[in-house]
DNA sequence: AGGGAATATTCGTGTCAAGGAATATTTATA
DNA sequence: TATAAATATTCCTTGACACGAATATTCCCT
């Protein structure tokens, strides 16, 4: 009931973890771009920026408006909340308070006695 | 000068991106495990674990102790706060208070007059 | 209406990484 | 010393996916 976990979704984490998607993601970080201007400021050419674009979309990273021609990104909060919520799950782990290896060690000794 | 990056490695982030990673790393939240323990509680064969758990290691996200027999595997607290270093040059987007599409839209028009 | 932007989609190809099975290595134990 | 436990490593195969090139679609403008 309590230790319930933020359950970060597979898709965000798999979304961000490509080259090309991160820089996209750091480009929008300063506001809504349209497909051409991401596809100059990461040399991309338009066909793939447009396929980077749909993956991050379809997986709620982004969200588009489309502008007669254009289409605008910009970059949805909710994954990012839930990915921070994830990162808080580790705090004990960040402030290296918790491990102490010789604890587990003797737990480890314990067991042995079976 | 002022403005830069945190830098997320895309080492960290890819290797986090497996469904079986994030569960490991989820795992040894709660302190360190052996690579018996692991590939039970996860219902993964040995050689499998193990293989992930190297990936891990070389990424810079696990670190061994080798207790005699076994391999005791514990998080590294570093690549926690680089994500999170990383993750705050997202506040703007997490408070939502950056965008305004239409602010962008004006912009656009004003480029078009050339 | 027609031509040209801006964007999306399809198809084929190559690469890379995860899984399975088998084996090697180290250490404990009988 | 022989055997078993714990872990790592190798080889092979298969599936996912990123890229390139080409094409389709939508919209603007003259």
């Amino acid at each position: 009931m309590s230790g319930k976990n933020p359950g970060m979704d597979m898709k965000t984490l798999r979304a961000l973890a490509e080259p090309n998607r991160k820089v996209i993601i750091e480009l929008l970080r300063d506001g809504p771009l349209t497909v051409g201007e991401i596809a100059d400021r990461l040399g991309l050419r338009q066909p793939q920026a447009s396929k980077h674009l749909k993956v991050l979309s379809d997986n709620g990273i982004l969200e588009v408006k489309a502008e007669a021609n254009r289409r605008i990104y910009k970059l949805r909060p909710e994954p990012f909340h839930a990915l921070d919520a994830w990162l808080n799950s580790f705090r004990r782990v960040m402030q290296e308070r918790f491990d102490n290896l010789d604890d587990y060690l003797r737990e480890l000794q314990n067991k042995e006695k079976s």
